[in-house]
DNA sequence: ATATTGTCCGTCTTACAGTC
DNA sequence: GACTGTAAGACGGACAATAT
């Protein structure tokens, strides 16, 4: 459809295979299909994660518990067999470049079969979807970062949509022009519906920008831009501004599901909000190295027993682009297997009072961690494990020890958390 | 039964264009 | 530049239709 192509066209990004691809998508399904839709392909790429591609046949079977656990209450049988048949026949046409460059449209449905049992739903994603699920490059694996609680918090159907879309593009901050017909077209509307401007922006645009700014869960507060013509309003976009998460961060992260791999060495834990800017603008590999350069800049500071304030080290280690020095060095090493001295980082500004804090709390904890005995310790790490989130939990197993899990940020988090509670 | 969504009406504000 | 008419739009409220 043309809002993609827009998108694409403004910000030369590749074709295809991004995110944006799955997600411009005008439809006139209601929010509860459309929340189905979003948890199948949140499942779905989960499943194939786990699963070797080749062993992979495509069907995918959840358990109704799974998904009442997402939703936070049990779909009604009935209620979810329509909603499935409903997501079955509902046409999305994409607009997409062939191989030979050469404009191309497609249709299909939201998925193509679906099958519900007493326990089990089993669903099959039309073709293309599949594959754009499997080819989705991890750094823009939108439903690891699609924020599913915020989302759902959202009871208006444009306010979960006007979400959505800006959410696509808090990286750009803002979202691509678009016409009041297109507009129109992408949350769904008849032609019958709001067809006064105003009562259109009334309760399409302006209310629920309303909402999703007062929202105090809400990450994002979104303005709009009208292009006029005279007075005419002729078409729009969102600018999008990151908000200062009015939650802890780590219920956040625990919410979103994962950060995005790229932060795993990250010592505290960076925002989402902030994991989005970096994302958009720096490669995975880059943030990696940035992350690693400004550890070694830490340690480099604690061996000297000076006072180590990482927030403001990996805010500073992002500006001054350490990464990309660092990167560079990386890889002459390797080549040439010649050892040298790395550069010392650009001076570090002493600022950032809020991570200050963060880090006084993180040593509380620490303490508190220290004090406890050993059989404490492997009790308290065993529910921190356990606490976490499916995803997380695999990866964390593997690598937490009792002896490092302060530096891993989620399951500090839980500990914090358990620390709380008792 | 209640909440959400869509429509309609009335009134006020604002920007534009024409006239003086 | 000031004045004025006009149309687009904002906004509050009432109410019906629909979904949950």
């Amino acid at each position: 459809m043309t809002l993609n192509n827009k998108a694409l066209n403004n910000t030369n990004l590749p074709l295809l295979r991004t995110s944006q691809a799955v997600v411009h998508i005008s439809h006139g399904i209601t929010l509860r299909q459309y929340k189905y839709w979003i948890l199948l392909l949140h499942f779905y790429r989960e499943a194939y994660k786990q699963v070797p591609s080749s062993d992979f046949d495509g069907t995918y079977r959840v358990s109704i518990s799974k998904i009442s656990e997402y939703l936070g209450y049990e779909p009604v049988k009935s209620e979810l067999k329509a909603d499935f048949e409903v997501l079955r026949k509902e046409p999305i046409v994409i607009n997409i470049l062939s191989k030979d460059g050469h404009k191309a449209q497609r249709g299909m449905g939201f998925i193509s079969e679906w099958e519900v049992s007493s326990k089990t739903v089993g669903f099959r994603l039309p073709i293309f979807l599949e594959d754009v699920m499997k080819g989705l490059d991890d750094a823009k694996a939108i439903f690891h970062l699609l924020h599913w609680e915020i989302f759902s918090s959202f009871n208006g159907k444009y306010e979960a949509i006007i979400y959505k879309l800006c959410k696509d593009y808090v990286g750009i901050q803002r979202t691509p022009y678009m016409t009041i017909t297109d507009f129109r077209q992408y949350v769904g509307l008849q032609e019958t519906e709001y067809t006064e401007f105003a009562e259109l922006n009334r309760w399409t645009i302006s209310k629920p920008v309303k909402l999703i700014n007062e929202s105090i869960i809400s990450d994002i507060s979104v303005r709009v831009e009208f292009q006029r013509k005279g007075r005419k309003v002729e078409g729009l976009y969102f600018k999008i501004e990151p908000k200062q998460q009015t939650i802890s961060v780590g219920a956040l992260t625990h919410m979103a599901g994962m950060p995005h791999p790229a932060f795993a060495e990250a010592r505290i834990t960076i925002p989402l909000s902030e994991q989005y800017a970096y994302l958009e603008n720096y490669s995975a590999d880059l943030i990696q190295a940035t992350i690693e350069r400004a550890n070694l800049f830490a340690d480099d500071k604690l061996a000297k027993s000076e006072s180590v304030n990482l927030g403001a080290i990996y805010k500073s280690a992002f500006s001054g682009k350490w990464g990309v020095q660092y990167l560079e060095q990386k890889q002459l090493q390797t080549k040439s297997q010649v050892k040298q001295k790395e550069p010392t980082p650009t001076k570090r500004k002493v600022s950032a009072k809020p991570s200050e804090l963060a880090q006084d709390k993180k040593l509380k904890i620490l303490e508190q961690w220290q004090a406890l005995s050993d059989d404490l310790k492997s009790e308290y790490f065993k529910r921190a494990i356990n606490n976490l989130p499916k995803a997380i939990k695999s990866l964390e197993v593997n690598k937490a020890t009792l002896a490092n899990i302060m530096d891993r940020p989620l399951l500090r988090i839980e500990i914090e958390k358990l620390f709380g509670t008792v």
